[in-house]
DNA sequence: TTAAAACTGGACTAATATAGTCGTATTTAA
DNA sequence: TTAAATACGACTATATTAGTCCAGTTTTAA
């Protein structure tokens, strides 16, 4: 019911590693062997970091990751958001609702629902990904 | 990431309107007719949470279920735990650690992890089933 | 006494989500 | 021009969740 992906918990080592590099590049393939990350599995990641403007990337020889801002200004929230897609707690309260919940007329425990959601929602906005450190 | 599943769904709506009938005894079959949820899950749900002490049941004709303790003191983590088992937001923090994880060593977050699951359990403890109503 | 209504229990399948892999292209410094 | 790196998309494998099926047992009431 509540579980990090194994992506987050590499995300999290890999912003922690660039972090504390402070401003040396780093690229997908030390972090890897420094972690016993799977290789193709952490590049994704990192580019998807990229992508989402966490991180940025230099191509070619030479070439990896840094931040692009830190990580006391990335909330845990922002990040599970950003490689997972944003989702609610439940099906109903996914933001792009395609599959509405079968029983959503009949349920009763909507409103409820909400507010928990809610609350687990601020404590992850409040915890900063520097917090992992 | 964080993730109510159906069965726990389910438990709340069906532990709400049992508590709803008071000390009236209610069967699987009514409750998965009122909410549209499929008969057989819902059985089994109900089944466990009998095995676990939350409800008490009737066999035979104009058997059924009723509560044996007020849901204000059933808490959600009681409840999650009770339904799915108990277990870690990371591989490395179940309880019973069969697989341990393969990064385990190198790992450089297990502590802020520890902590973040802390706080998360804080949450779910003080959240009773009542407050689903 | 018997039939129907309910719970009980285990094995099974289906659907979905997560984790990890592979192949190929592009960029860039030396 | 080559090697080291990111970039992208499709793919496979594994695990988890959701739901089904079937063969019991217990109990009440006709
Ligand atoms: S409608 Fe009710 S059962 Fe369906 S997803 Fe929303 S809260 Fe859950
Ligand atoms: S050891 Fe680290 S990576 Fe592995 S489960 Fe624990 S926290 Fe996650």
């Amino acid at each position: 019911m509540v579980r990090f992906s194994k992506k987050i918990e590499y995300s999290l080592i890999a912003l922690r590693y660039i972090s504390n590099a402070k401003d040396e590049i780093i690229t997908a393939k030390e972090i890897s062997g420094k972690y016993n990350i799977p290789y193709e599995l952490l590049a994704k990641i990192l580019q998807k970091l990229k992508k989402e403007n966490i991180l940025v990337s230099n191509q070619g020889v030479n070439g990896g990751y840094k931040l692009s801002k830190p990580l006391n200004e990335i909330s845990l929230s922002e990040l599970i958001d950003k490689i997972e897609g944003k989702s609610g707690i439940v099906e109903c309260l996914h933001t792009d609702n395609l599959t509405e919940c079968f029983i959503y007329d009949s349920c009763s425990i909507k409103d409820p629902i909400n507010k928990m959601q809610l609350e687990l929602e601020n404590l992850l906005k409040n915890k900063m990904v520097s917090d992992f450190i």
